[in-house]
This record gives C-alpha cells, structure tokens and sequence, in this order.
DNA sequence: GTTGAGCGTT
C-alpha cells in the first residue's frame, strides 16, 4: 500500500504546526531582541534569528522564531499573525524549513568514483539539504530568555496537568 | 531610517 504521508518540507500554504514560526513582513529595524521580547510572552524561546542580507548586512525582513514547545508556538502563531511591530504588520506561520542550509563544501566529498560513477549525483545533492536535522538547534540553544521570568510568561489555564510537547 | 513579497547558507 501506497504511503500517504506528505513530504516533510510540506506545502507553503498549511505548514504543519511546529516549534519553528516564521516571521514577515518585518521592518528592518527590528532586533533579535525585541522579538525575544515580543514572542516570550507566549512560553519560553529557544532561539530568534533574523535573516540579513549578505552584502548589505540589513535585515531581509523576516526572521525564524523558534520555541521550545509546539503548543506555544501554535499560541504564539494564532496571536501574533496580524500583529502591528514597529509600524509594520507582519504575518507569523509556522516555518516549513527548519533551519539555514548547511553550506556546501564546494568539493566532491564522496567516494572516488571509477568508471560508472552515476553515484556522484547522490552524494553531491544531500549535501545541500539538511531539512531533517533535528539536533540542530539543540546545540545552539541558548540559557532560557530573561523575560519570562519577569512576570510576562502566560500561565497555563486552570493549572491542569501539562505535559508540553518539546521539539 | 525607500515605499516590502518572501522560508534561512553569520
């Protein structure tokens, strides 16, 4: 029987929930920091980045937001969408990529290829690809956000017992 | 401080 499991990079129109949210329609002088600020208030963050322009060095207007736990970013993703930040409203979804692309070595690191070498395709490409690491941002992680922990942190309806889905 | 759709290679 035929699987019928979607591809894990998914659609661009229904990315399926996840701990990564996307941002856009930034303004370029919107921090790292103040979106720490801003999406801290829907549960603890693993880590902001904003994408930059490689020559300019601007801010190419969004950013990836990435929570510890998917039932606050689907929280985070439901109210901030529409939001207005620094003039500008942006759209949150969540992220259908996980993380930047590993850059390619730029050399052939696969086997040495004598004669029928139609492998050299296989190994060239996974290279480029890295959608599926999810240990990623586990070593990236940094110490938990100081602005939870100052009294803006959501708490949980009704105290009932919560087992948070982490990623 | 461009006026702006976008899914990333510090």
């Amino acid at each position: 029987p035929m699987s019928t499991r979607r591809r894990h990079v998914g659609n661009r129109a229904n990315p399926d929930p996840n701990c990564c949210l996307g941002v856009f329609g930034l303004s370029l002088y919107t921090t790292e920091r103040d979106l720490r600020e801003v999406f801290s208030k829907y549960g603890p963050i693993a880590d902001v980045s904003i994408v930059y322009d490689q020559q300019s060095r601007r801010s190419r207007g969004f950013a990836f937001v990435y929570f510890e736990n998917v039932d606050d970013a689907k929280e985070a993703k439901e109210r901030a969408n529409g939001m207005e930040l620094d003039g500008r409203r942006i759209r949150v979804d969540f992220s259908i990529t996980k993380r930047p692309h590993t850059p390619t070595p730029g050399i052939y690191m696969g086997r040495p290829t004598y004669g029928s070498s139609r492998r050299r395709d296989y190994y060239d490409r996974g290279y480029d690809r890295g959608y599926d690491d999810r240990d990623y941002y586990r070593i990236r992680r940094r110490s938990p956000s100081p602005y939870y922990s100052r009294g803006g942190y959501r708490s949980r309806s009704r105290s009932q017992s919560y087992s948070p889905r982490r990623c």
